[in-house]
DNA sequence: AATGAATGAGTCTTCATTCAT
DNA sequence: CATGAATGAAGACTCATTCAT
């Protein structure tokens, strides 16, 4: 007598997970990968240590299942801006401006992304690579199918340049009071404005 | 019944304390901040937990030595730049390259500088803080002192994007395999390249 | 999604909090706050590091609860001899006697109490002045209940005397070598005389 | 040729080692012994650990030290009571009065002898049994000595008894407030009332 | 499937003591 | 004889992970 698990608990199963998943974004975020205890976690979840391990194998596991998630959602974002704009410079501005604005909508996962991610395990390093090797490879993509005049010589290192000056700004823009700093469009502006310069002809 | 310190006592000291810093240095380069344990530490630097506690109030406070000196020599390497090019566009060049060959041949150091140094303690955040904040103040100056025809409408953020492109370039290029990635010279015009563009109206 | 706590669970987690604390009695009793690690106070309780810091938030923290437990033990048979004897003088003979063949009989509680209690942290002095505060709280009432020939000027400082007599007395007598020293009872008896005529009239 | 040790370098050295005693006198007090650390204690006696080491033998000497100087005035303070007064029990509400008084003046050495010197090692648990000894064996001398009225069935207990209400009140005096406390003149009276009727047939 | 009590390896840190200068 | 840099043993405490209920 075999019974096929139920749709209903698998659906259960998955929300319990998706429940543990924010809790976890939220306090990676806010705290930091190694502050955040998996106790903490699970008690944010409101779910508990045993329920955790049943969904992840341990805490590097989550760790990169948040990165993952936050990865892919940075993806998709690139990708709409390109697809909604048939010029790749405008692709190109229209990404930035995008990612830096949701970002810095977001900021957990923003501190995740470009403050915690780094410095920790191989295996984690080796997910962060992949995700941000994601972005630049589809920056990079615009930049080959430009027009001549946009054409670079060396579309990686541009791209990674790219990444990199919106992460750092963001970073930067997330520091400053939130009360005396300059508005999260002006500032996104300024750093498409700055790239645009960069891989215009 | 006051004895004058010995000067020869005075200078061990220091030499010592430069040995666990040193040894610091290359144990955080490599393995991060958690993962260097005090005991490595002084293993590595032939000196004893004691001297350690001795000279540092804790490890919290080795790292904020390690990465001050860090900040300070790049920052120097900037000032370098800045005076021996009269014109400022070609300060900023030169910074970025000799930043980026500096640290290309330092991996340990850029770790701890772009990856290591950053999620940590509030005290380290602060100190990471000020010394890019150092850095992108140096650009900033380069960027307000240029020609008309460089001039940015927004410094600060042209110098945190600028920051932000030579770490993420650097970083991808460390983490290449140093048998089929570029040189370090080449990358490190490229990247110049990338934001000599940016910058020059 | 919630889950009852199964009752057995509790007091099974109860009970560890109890052998925990029972070794740690014992342990403070025998070699003191500082001499008695928590290593050793686990390994007594067949217990573990982990479990000990689950039930009490650190080595200070079982003492202060120790502690509790013991001056509860010797309010509850001051007042015992309170309720017990109708005459307060009697009250208070009663008090002495039983107390001092309680802790006689149970030298390590008795060290932790008199000997082992004092000059440790604020918190634990802290905790040794509420417990001994209450010690000589049930003493004034008594003698100030009492009959006019018994009423003293100044109960306070005579309930103080009164219990530092008995500690005193009880620890020299549990210094001197059990083969040649006079019974318990007799010195108890000794040390209630003496009270008793300090408190008459 | 052997050099005589010139008479002046004694004299200097026994001050040296004062000037240790009396530091450690005050931080033993102020810190007890834990707190109290060998650095601390040098740099208070503006000397410096090699000295410390030179003239005491390790940490738990300068206590034992301190300690014997304590308990030699106190011895001192009762053998004064007892040759100024020819009546024993005026002798002794002499001694309980000016034992009261000197330690409530000096709270320091009052904590070392009453609070801080139990519970620390078996060779300081030792000197301090002899000190305490040595006071109760001078009360038991006078309540032997004393008119038929006064003779004690057991003057050991008695001596023993009269030293704990000392300390036991001295102590709750020195915790209180002193901003509203009692006099130490009022106290120490009503201490030696107290025990002045428990000896008094 | 969920729960959370139990585990203990692994870290940082303190401080008495030694000894070369 | 004074000095204080150097030493390292020892202890408190954290937290990821397991597993019996």
């Amino acid at each position: 007598m075999v019974y096929r698990k139920t749709p209903a608990a698998a659906v259960r199963k998955e929300a319990r997970r998706k429940l543990i998943l924010d809790a976890a974004t939220q306090l990676f975020g806010d705290c930091g990968y190694h502050a955040a205890t998996v106790p903490m976690i699970v008690a944010e979840a409101h779910s508990s240590i045993g329920s955790f391990y049943a969904h992840f194998r341990n805490k590097e596991d989550v760790f990169a299942a948040v990165l993952e998630t936050l990865g892919e959602k940075v993806s998709e974002l690139i990708r709409q801006a390109k697809a909604s704009q048939p010029d790749p410079l405008h692709g190109i501005r229209c990404a930035v401006e995008s990612v830096f604005l949701y970002l810095a909508q977001n900021p957990q996962e923003a501190r995740i992304l470009i403050v915690e991610s780094s410095g920790l395990t191989p295996r984690l390093e080796q997910v962060r690579r992949g995700l941000i090797g994601q972005h630049t490879g589809l920056v990079s993509q615009m930049l080959e199918l430009g027009p001549v005049s946009c054409s670079q010589e060396d579309p990686a290192t541009a791209a990674r340049c790219l990444v990199g000056s919106v992460f750092e700004s963001l970073y930067n823009w997330l520091e400053q009071n939130p009360a005396n700093r300059p508005s999260a469009e002006k500032t996104a502006r300024a750093v498409a404005d700055y790239n645009a310069r960069a891989i215009r002809c």
